[in-house]
DNA sequence: CCGCCGCTTCGGCGGCGGGCGAAGCACGCT
DNA sequence: AGCGTGCTTCGCCCGCCGCCGAAGCGGCGG
């Protein structure tokens, strides 16, 4: 339960440009190394151990040592649901500000492990309207036809029903609609990948820390998905 | 869209300890006084009225002059849900701590202007149980059934439906289920601390900036809602 | 008209926190 | 073993921010 200083400490280490800008990078679902996250972040080493440290301890990060790297992930999905509504509240609170990519970002992107944006609530509607999904006890299960129809496209359900929630909704802050988190998600959004129906638009983000999160559809991810799903380009 | 440079100056704001007291004092819902918040906060007039210009500037606090006295509420219920979400993670993230009346307020609270706690995602339960409110785009609907219910415990279904949305789940961080938000949640909450069935549990707050927000059911409330709805006390 | 009261602005103080460079540690490669 | 590399720790500086006391402003009441 949370008292207020609670919340100050939490968003507290939100409040930080710099660690913002981490959690950014994170946000695309990748474990990065402190050095890139420093990079990225347009820091020195040492500053970003001691961000890390802070992110660690305040459990939004998890480490996981290997070899004489350090990866660094966003501690759960609960935190970067947290993060993306935050920063929805404050697209909305400050909307005068647009900066390049601004609009392919809300076009496609990734949201710790899933898909967001235009293109992913434009899936959950199409999931929906086929009924390969339905309504269930705290989120969606697949019917049989879409079980059918999503291993057509590739999607490894046994993997999906891993995860500790199948499929439930999650709001899209710059659609201000529903699109699809859980298990589910997670594998459609690696089978999009996988399968190079999108693509990461660039690898390091010099300058541009949201460039890991943002993804294009290329033209045979475009064929695919409205021959699966009737999605239009 | 939000920068990350929008998220960090959006978190600082809810960063400060002093600022997040007089954020949950806000989160009853009530308009409060430069000078209550201070003395909630248990700081000096000059540091309130800094914080509170900070506030307001960020678009987190709307003010409202009103004589010599200058009235603060929250900008929308879209900060009070942000500022509700944030503060699960908090409890998530520091589990640890337990404060005097913390059971009582996970059972019974007011979020901005709908109630929240055991009680509302009862309530929210009981009321799609019995057939009062059905699923609808975006939200949900009252059935005649419910409109007549909810008539007859006092609700203002006429007041509920001048809101922008009329019904829809948000999510309550202290029990993980939805309970009601939107304009029927609302006059809900109007109707039963109208009707004394909820009683919030002290005025002034000092030494507790959340003593506003706690309510504590009345035994003709037990009565009452266990009559019309079914709930257990 | 004067005085009270709520609130804001100003000036100054103190502490916290983020940044860097240098040094230290750990791991891996050759 | 020796070296390079990735990361952390240490020490330090600087700037920012929150707090207060004093003063200024405006509304309200006698």
């Amino acid at each position: 339960m949370s008292s207020p200083a609670d919340l100050a400490r939490l968003a507290d280490l939100l409040g930080d440009p710099t660690r913002a800008v981490m959690l950014q990078a994170l946000l695309a679902g990748e474990a990065l190394t402190a050095g890139e996250l420093a990079r990225a972040a347009g820091i020195g080493a040492p500053a970003a151990s001691a961000h890390l440290a802070k992110l660690a301890e305040g459990g939004l990060v998890v480490v996981h040592p290997q070899g004489r790297h350090r990866y660094h992930r966003l501690a759960s999905e609960e935190v970067a649901a947290a993060i993306e509504t935050l920063g929805g509240l404050a697209a909305a609170t400050a909307p005068q500000r647009r900066w390049p990519h601004g609009e392919a970002f809300r076009t496609a992107r990734l949201c710790y492990d899933h898909l967001a944006g235009r293109l992913a609530v434009a899936l959950h509607g199409a999931l929906v309207g086929r009924g390969w999904i339905q309504p269930a006890a705290g989120g969606w299960t697949a019917t049989t036809a879409g079980e059918a129809g999503l291993a057509a496209m590739g999607v490894d359900l046994k993997a999906a029903r891993t995860a500790r929630r199948f499929a439930c909704d999650c709001m899209d802050w710059s659609e201000r609609r529903p699109h699809l988190a859980g298990g589910l998600a997670r594998e459609i959004a690696s089978c999009c990948l996988r399968r190079h129906w999108l693509t990461r638009a660039t690898a390091e983000c010099a300058g541009d820390p949201l460039a890991r999160r943002r993804l294009a559809l290329t033209p045979e991810g475009g064929r695919a998905l409205h021959a699966a799903l009737g999605l239009a380009a």
